[in-house]
DNA sequence: AACGGATGTTCCAATGAGCGGAACACTACT
DNA sequence: AGTAGTGTTCCGCTCATTGGAACATCCGTT
């Protein structure tokens, strides 16, 4: 009877414990239980019970009166200084800001992440469209805007490994064809700028662009709205130029 | 001769150790090396060189081809969970991007946190002025607009309390007399808003105001900039609706 | 108010994850 | 090439950690 570690699926090490709890809170689930948190991490009740309570004591998760623990303070304070937040964000924001109030609509900014996009920051009003994106996020490449943007400018031989495996099928417009893919990052490195309708959210589409630096997209910028609304040859402008901005800002950290 | 942990100072758990590791990292000292968190965190080599090779696998820590270690993608990521930037930050960003096109100036918006106010996000371009504050950091409550306002509407409980301790005296022209500073947060309850005068960064003045709920501060929404572009009346003008804003938004949650 | 199921907390003998000093390896500078 | 600084690996030993079980608390229903 114990402490021999036995139970099938959980980490061993007790770092690695802990981050397989923090590991389980996402976009859908940011409150969870003590209970919940041993399902999900397959680690004991009273395994699970202890790690939380060295995380509250670290300030890494918070427990409210609703007896749920959520993501605390600290660890996004410390989070903060991740350069995607400290160096790409922190300088890039102005320039979304003025983007938000020159279109109205969504606001996008992502980067490359283990083969995904990572929403670094979304700008948005309740006017504006749902787009299943929020900051520290990850949507797949071939479906939205950015995606498409940031795997056009990748190399060729990463563009094929991302064409092997299946193509998730987001939305009945998706594009899971590897073909017709290929074809439209082709068309996307020609004009400059990655389009969608619908492929990632009903009823919407997007335009991206890419920030480059050294002939590398380091960063995707993208307008995201009903399609109604999706005025092409105006937003390509207006992002362009912001994304010029934005390049010309991260040029200027040294 | 090992395995006691013998070293004076440094967490004895596993889970604490991590989280003494990551909080090595701050503003000023943004990447370290090995040797450095050792230092930092008082740990010997080898178990620090354990622990960030347990953090780098689980993506809370990277290290770049300058050997030094940063915070890592993955932490910011989970972080963004957190309410602060997933409930406030978040609904809060339109309103900041609008104050910040309006005005031109920095703006800053905080919460209470352990005594001190936390910035939750800052809006500034190049032009804007230095303010010491960045997102995720904290800064003393007595000193900033935003932090006068969080303190003002405290109960007076906490403020005596936190008007116990020594205050320090960032500028020569911070308050730092606690009666001075009792009458100053009178007056800011009775205006309405928050004003600082180099009492933070030289040059720099501040105007703040509360977004109140249930007749408590639950955060704080200031602009600063160089004292001679302080236009105080237009400044609470647009700062009270936009923290009216700000309010209706947090409201509309449930 | 009582009850029961769900959720959470505490305990402890046993054990293996983790310990740190020492040896070794690598890097950068002179 | 030498040296100092930085980083990596090893290993016998120990104590931080283990998880099942007993116990406690909470909450919804009757």
């Amino acid at each position: 009877m114990s402490p021999a570690r036995t139970t099938a699926g959980a980490p061993i090490s007790s770092i690695g414990r802990a981050i397989a709890v923090l590991g389980c809170f996402n976009e859908r689930r940011r409150a969870l239980t003590l209970s919940e948190i041993s399902k999900k991490s397959l680690l004991p009740m009273s395994s699970t019970h202890r790690v939380v309570a060295e995380l509250v004591t670290g300030g890494f998760l918070v427990r409210g009166s609703d007896r749920k623990y959520r993501i605390g303070t600290r660890m996004w304070s410390i989070g903060q200084l991740a350069p995607v937040s400290d160096q790409l964000r922190h300088r890039a924001l102005p320039t979304l800001a003025r983007l938000y109030e020159e279109t109205g609509e969504n606001i996008t900014l992502a980067v490359l992440d283990r083969g995904q996009a990572l929403y670094v920051d979304r700008l948005g009003g309740e006017r504006s469209v749902h787009t299943g994106a929020r900051a520290g996020g990850h949507l797949p490449l071939h479906t939205t805007g950015v995606g498409k943007v940031l795997l056009a400018w990748q190399t060729p031989a990463a563009i094929e490994k991302y064409l092997e495996r299946p193509l998730e099928r987001t939305t009945p417009y998706s594009i899971v064809d590897p073909v017709k893919l290929k074809k439209e990052l082709d068309e996307t490195r020609e004009r400059g700028y990655a389009l969608t309708r619908q492929e990632s959210t009903a009823g919407n589409g997007s335009v991206a662009v890419p920030i480059l630096r050294g002939g590398r997209a380091v960063a995707a910028l993208g307008v995201v709205a009903h399609l109604t609304h999706l005025d092409i040859p105006r937003l390509v402008e207006v992002l362009q130029a912001a994304s010029e901005s934005i390049r010309h800002e991260l040029e200027n950290e040294h």
